[in-house]
DNA sequence: TATTGTTATACTCTATAACTATA
DNA sequence: TATAGTTATAGAGTATAACAATA
């Protein structure tokens, strides 16, 4: 209200790459809690979630995957496993091991999640050309491959 | 280490305008973080400073820049008050107001940080060619554009 | 000894509800 | 009454350090 919003109009136009990153990021971070909360999940259980869509997985696994210390994946894992969306498997050859799986209704929750975050991410580039949206996803996918990012070890 | 590992190709290389989005966003994130904690700031911290880079600005105002309730604004701010990094100012012409500004301290380490995280992003999009930079770049203010998120009203 | 996972502890972040002070 | 902020409270997320059990 004081001459707070009178001055900045030169940072507004000349956008950078990394700060555009950064703006984008906040909004698919906030969609992203936004529909996770909308099924009574936050952003980190969403993500774990989804990620178990691909198959069971071990603790230490989950820690890469997710990039949490094991003491800070125990407490989500137990979270989860409350609500009964995952369970812990005790391993067979490795009795120190677990692995966790995702039950029938985690399955359900995860998809939908998925799919709500999706939709809502495709409606807000829907303004955007088919080909805009193509060049963005390929260039997404090679910057994600200089950094090993791509789920696997 | 089971059969987790041996199926998923399929999802792999078809990814889509959506995941890639995600993707991007948890490697920002990461990156966001990183660079934060590597200045002693949490994410939720460098933003606040980040933001106020502009100027000063009233806790009401704060709370629609980060999309935070009143109540989480104040413990944040708090905080970084707590460390000679902001302070809190009585507005003049409204006595229950207040305007959150950098302190000198604040506004460096705001500086530095977003540098770190600038160079962090740039450096890791070293292979694209500055064609594809731009025209994410472009592609991202356009789908900002459409959800008001220029920072202003 | 090394690895897998959990416990104990301390902080940050967040929201909801109730409150104070000013407008 | 409405608005600007804070306080009280509770729960989630995170890390570090110490621990247990198994390899």
């Amino acid at each position: 209200m004081v001459d707070v919003d009178a001055a900045p109009a030169t940072e507004e136009t000349a956008l950078g790459f990394a700060d555009a990153l950064v703006r984008l990021t906040h909004l698919v971070q906030r969609v992203f809690a936004d529909v996770s909360r909308a099924h009574d999940l936050t952003s980190q259980q969403a993500q774990l979630l989804c990620v178990l869509t691909r198959g069971p997985a071990g603790m230490t696994e989950l820690t890469r995957l997710l990039h949490l210390e094991k003491s800070s994946l125990t407490g989500l894992v137990d979270r989860v496993e409350r609500r009964g969306l995952v369970a812990r498997r005790r391993s067979s050859h490795d009795r120190r091991a677990c692995q966790v799986a995702l039950t029938g209704k985690g399955t359900r929750l995860a998809h939908d999640t998925h799919d709500g975050i999706t939709a809502q991410l495709e409606s807000l580039a829907g303004e955007l050309p088919r080909t805009d949206r193509e060049l963005v996803t390929s260039a997404v996918v090679r910057l994600l491959g200089d950094s090993g990012a791509t789920t696997g070890s």
